[in-house]
DNA sequence: ATGAATGGTTAGTTTTAGCTAACCGTTAGC
DNA sequence: GCTAACGGTTAGCTAAAACTAACCATTCAT
């Protein structure tokens, strides 16, 4: 049903400024809405945009307690992620060696 | 004088769907501006200008061979995104052990 | 020397997405 | 009951960014 990868979402959600500001903010350990939104130069119904869009992202997840929303930063958002990026470290590895190789070979050719 | 965070970069040149296309098309290895605009729906003067985001932001790299502009994933990019994720993950591990002690203690309230 | 291939740049348009303001529902405390 | 605190949603505006079209420079082949 979800047609979006998870790897899109989450790329997509941090791809904002705004979004990682509140994501980092979660790095010291879960907050409240009106904790979050503070010190942040948006409103707290932006900040209500994008949560939603972080917690789609699977990056956060939200509980409720009483009246307050308690947001903290969730795995299988970092998961995927983490996944996405390894995709590609093989073949970087790879440019970086044969880098290395013409370097060493442009340098043994300047006279 | 870079005022700007390499992580910062990253996530912003992976934030739009069409770079993502084009740094997945390197996944394979080396391509020229032709061969990356190819299927792609953009004109190529939309792909030269992520192009220039994507290096910018240090996920890949160019090199010229006569006429032609080969462009490869680089590594220095990646480590970045890496270590940005890395910063979360201890947090993100905590909250899950968290979740996983309430879910067991509701079980058990549960009647 | 001429033409074709490659690709970077710029101006200007269009689309997207972030933002505010206003509103509404729910919960907690008096 | 009433009121305040908390926070999610929607409509509409605005600013940012993606895009196209046109142009130019360079390199290679004939």
């Amino acid at each position: 049903m979800n047609a979006l990868k998870l790897d899109d979402l989450a790329l997509n959600a941090l791809g904002d400024p705004t979004r990682r500001s509140i994501f980092e903010k979660l790095e010291k350990g879960p907050l409240s809405v009106v904790h979050i939104a503070d010190g942040l130069p948006v409103t707290r119904s932006a900040v209500s945009q994008h949560l939603k869009v972080l917690k789609e992202a699977r990056l956060i997840t939200m509980k409720q307690e009483g009246t307050r929303s308690i947001y903290s930063i969730n795995q299988e958002g970092l998961i995927a992620l983490r996944n996405y990026l390894d995709r590609f470290w093989d073949e970087a590895l790879e440019n970086f060696k044969q880098l290395a190789e013409t370097t060493e070979k442009q340098k043994t050719i300047k006279k």
